[in-house]
DNA sequence: TCAAAAGTGTTGTTTATACACCCATGT
DNA sequence: ACATGGGTGTATAAACAACACTTTTGA
């Protein structure tokens, strides 16, 4: 999967190096997080990353993004969003590099990580990083800044969450993303204008008090509202 | 400056072309234009496109746009943004190509255009361009939809206007993006509330009629409002 | 009966929109 | 005096923000 990157020391025209990596955010435990990878080669064996690797040959860079979301979580078809192309990652790549830059937002039920010896993953709290490879806590910065304008003004929230949820679900999501309380009845009122959910005859249970409505999304594809 | 593709079917490797184009915006006579070359080799010779050229090895992105954006305009230091990168852009490189593109705004009147025999440019008005080389038009939708997204909610429009100009100049420049006509009391409100402009003392004399106030962008930063 | 989360309306403030006339100047 | 673009205010509607109590359930 992850050719060394002095190969290209044989080539003539010396083409940059080009990869593709993906932030990956869900929200567990009323925290946003975010999928880290454990590096085994240098630079940075040991660091904890970005998950990312080599765009294959003529592969589409969408594709290459979605395989490596596949890879490290077992999901498909969620909200997978270029974020921002890096020139300057990895400056000891001496023919340049070029990372292209993803990030996807997974049900954290939905996700099955990997079990391998060698680049470990794990989920890390936004608010509880590790120091990372590269300028990866840059690009972390700037993605979430991204997730946060996007959910303004999007529905990507419904790539978060099981097909069936509570209004409070949703409104821990919207919380623990953008990182401040909302008030419970201007939420509630927001989101039904907004026509982003649907509420079933569902009601589920979860402990000693009234049973929560449960909601689905109006559509499971991105959409501006 | 443009090496051919075909160098690369040599490389071992097969690592993808990695380009960098630059869409540059104006506005001139109350209309957004956008500066594209005619090309001088196949795949679509004869065609035009939206300027740009390969990346130099181990240069940073930022810095082949802005050096793009000097050879096809002389200006630098204007508004200069990274659009999208682009996996697809030309099926014809076998190795597969990587296209990184950015958006620039100029002010019209600072603008040179070279003259040379080969490889011209021109400016198009948007709504009569000809047809495109590769998706180009895809990518100039794309652009544009950017353009108005950021002009909602930066100042990025400082970069489009010489350094003192008049309220009607920028509203014409709002207009000319946004492709509607704005009301003239409500606008100025809005771009004096918003402070993103501070008056002058000098005024400016077209023609038979009431002088105009000249004002400067209280900033020449990108700034988000 | 108590604890715990679900659910529900009203009021005030801010922001956006619609709209028409007078002003300063050159010819 | 007239044609031309520059400059100004008000009223209505819509969106947003602040705020507290009742409901249903399990223990």
């Amino acid at each position: 999967m992850t050719r060394e990157v002095a190969s290209s020391k044989d080539e003539k025209a010396r083409q940059p190096v080009v990869a593709v990596f993906v932030v990956i955010f869900t929200v567990h435990e009323q925290k946003l997080k975010v999928l880290l990878i454990r590096r085994d080669i240098e630079p940075f064996r040991g660091w904890w990353a970005i998950p990312g690797g080599r765009l294959g040959t003529g592969e589409p860079l969408d594709e290459a993004a979605a395989r490596k979301l596949v890879e490290e979580t077992g999901v498909r078809d969620v909200y997978l969003e270029q974020l921002y192309t890096f020139g300057d990652l990895d400056r000891t790549a001496s023919a340049g590099a070029v990372a292209i830059g993803y990030f996807a937002l997974v049900d954290y039920d939905s996700v099955s990580l990997p079990t391998r010896e060698e680049w470990p993953t794990a989920w890390f709290s936004l608010d509880g990083l590790p120091e990372l490879a590269f300028n990866n806590k840059g690009v972390l910065d700037y993605a979430l800044r991204r997730l946060r304008y996007k959910l303004e003004y999007t529905n990507v929230a419904y790539s978060l969450l099981p097909p069936y949820f509570t209004m409070s679900q949703l409104q821990t999501v919207y919380e623990s993303i953008l990182g401040r309380s909302l008030d419970k009845r201007n939420f509630r009122k927001r989101i039904l204008a907004l026509g982003i959910v649907t509420p079933t005859e569902k009601t589920v249970l979860f402990g000693a008090h009234r049973p929560a409505k449960l909601y689905t999304f109006s559509s499971r594809q991105p959409q501006i509202i």
